[in-house]
DNA sequence: TACCAAAATAGATATATACCACTTGTGATA
DNA sequence: TATCACAAGTGGTATATATCTATTTTGGTA
């Protein structure tokens, strides 16, 4: 059962769909007029879609529609798969490593766990259309997320730890060096050596502050730019 | 005049000070006892921290107190002065160029005007304790921001933005690259020719989604991280 | 017509109240 | 003692109402 305020802030991504930029909406006193719900309720409503820059308000003058292109969360928390799905791509990926290992003091570090703790070590290779596009060192903390099958890490990783565990990823952190593509990278995203790239060490967070993952990535500099979307406060 | 929700939100804040993670704070009811203010308005204090990180709450359980390290917004909206100071650093920075300029088709597009459009160019680079840190080679729509004076480029851009002129900051998109260090940066940053470093392009958005600026921004890689904090939803 | 004060309108804040869904502790019972 | 149903407590949602401040509109006056 969906809550008032959601089925309010549905109906007005609707009713303003296809509308101009700055468009005045009707003052929430009007809007209590023609949905189901108090002014308080339609106000909780617009309060969520101003946090998701779908609409802005002005004090004493009214709510107007925000731009088009900022009604957009920043797609570090989204996976790979969607992001490439989203972009109207054929997203695939290759595990190359599967195994539980103990982690170096550095990893222990930023899982926030101890060395002698148990963690997960997955190498694996995303692609786009069969072109090798990002690779992926991680690190995930054994007692968060339990045991990881070569079939549950082959299929989406990030689906199943949401949905089938339950577990909220709320935040990461991300710090980007960078670096000259070696050997290795050179032959996994197929590049050639010794041009710059980034390299992405990427800690991910639930929502009880537990660090879930700590990953290491590196995206081919040919085909993608890494991006980021801040929003302040 | 400081609003009560905001004046809770420091109290909460103060009584949780030096507490331990997971720790469960008062409940709603209860801090409507030792605060002043009812429910609904302790409720949109507590609203703020949990938004900031700072609180989490468990339905049916209560409300704790999160990891210290997430209690923490993202700097790229910062300003670098107020990120060094935070650091305990000295902030300096040096104005190398500032004049009005017809964007190219390229800055055009990202601050969304014509070329014909005036826009004002500057060059800064900013030092910690005396050491160039970041170069910033900066674009700002002079529609948006009016005159920029020599005196005003020289201090705290940010600070006149926001409290001079009234605008509301809110959002930034951030494109990374990696690069190697040509001779400008070289001698501007004081490092060696031809390292890898991260450029990185920053389009600042306004509350009423205008484009107030397109900087690209290089960072001392011997000294700097780059870093981000993503939240989701 | 131009101007300005006042009224109307908009969002912002705050309170009181009720009920729901979920979690946790408790106490009766097998 | 172990179990389980229930009561109590917690956050979550929703409504009604009042008051405040900022903006916009209106209408009278010069």
């Amino acid at each position: 059962m969906k809550t008032k305020h959601n089925r309010i802030k549905e109906r007005l991504l609707d009713m303003i769909k296809g509308l101009p930029e700055d468009t005045k909406i009707p003052s929430e006193r009007e809007l209590v007029n023609y949905v189901d719900g108090s002014r308080m309720t339609v106000r909780k409503a617009i309060d969520d879609l101003v946090q998701e820059r779908v609409l802005y308000r002005i004090n004493g003058s009214g709510t107007y529609i925000a731009k088009p292109g900022h009604r957009k969360y920043l797609n570090n928390l989204m996976g790979f798969s969607a992001e490439v799905l989203q972009q109207g791509g054929i997203p695939s990926h290759r595990l190359i490593i599967l195994k539980t290992v103990n982690p170096s003091q550095d990893v222990a570090n930023k899982l926030e766990i101890s060395t002698k703790d148990k963690v997960y070590y997955l190498v694996r290779v995303y692609e786009k259309n069969g072109e090798p596009m990002l690779v992926d060192y991680s690190y995930f903390n054994a007692k968060v997320i339990g045991k990881i099958t070569k079939n549950i890490a082959t299929g989406s990783l990030y689906k199943y730890i949401e949905e089938k565990l339950g577990l909220k990823i709320v935040s990461a952190v991300q710090e980007f060096t960078a670096e000259l593509v070696n050997d290795e990278l050179s032959q996994l995203l197929k590049i050639e050596k010794d041009i710059p790239i980034i390299k992405s060490e990427n800690t991910t967070f639930l929502d009880d502050g537990t660090v879930l993952e700590f990953t290491t990535g590196y995206r081919n500099p040919k085909k993608y730019r890494q991006m980021t979307i801040a929003y302040k406060k």
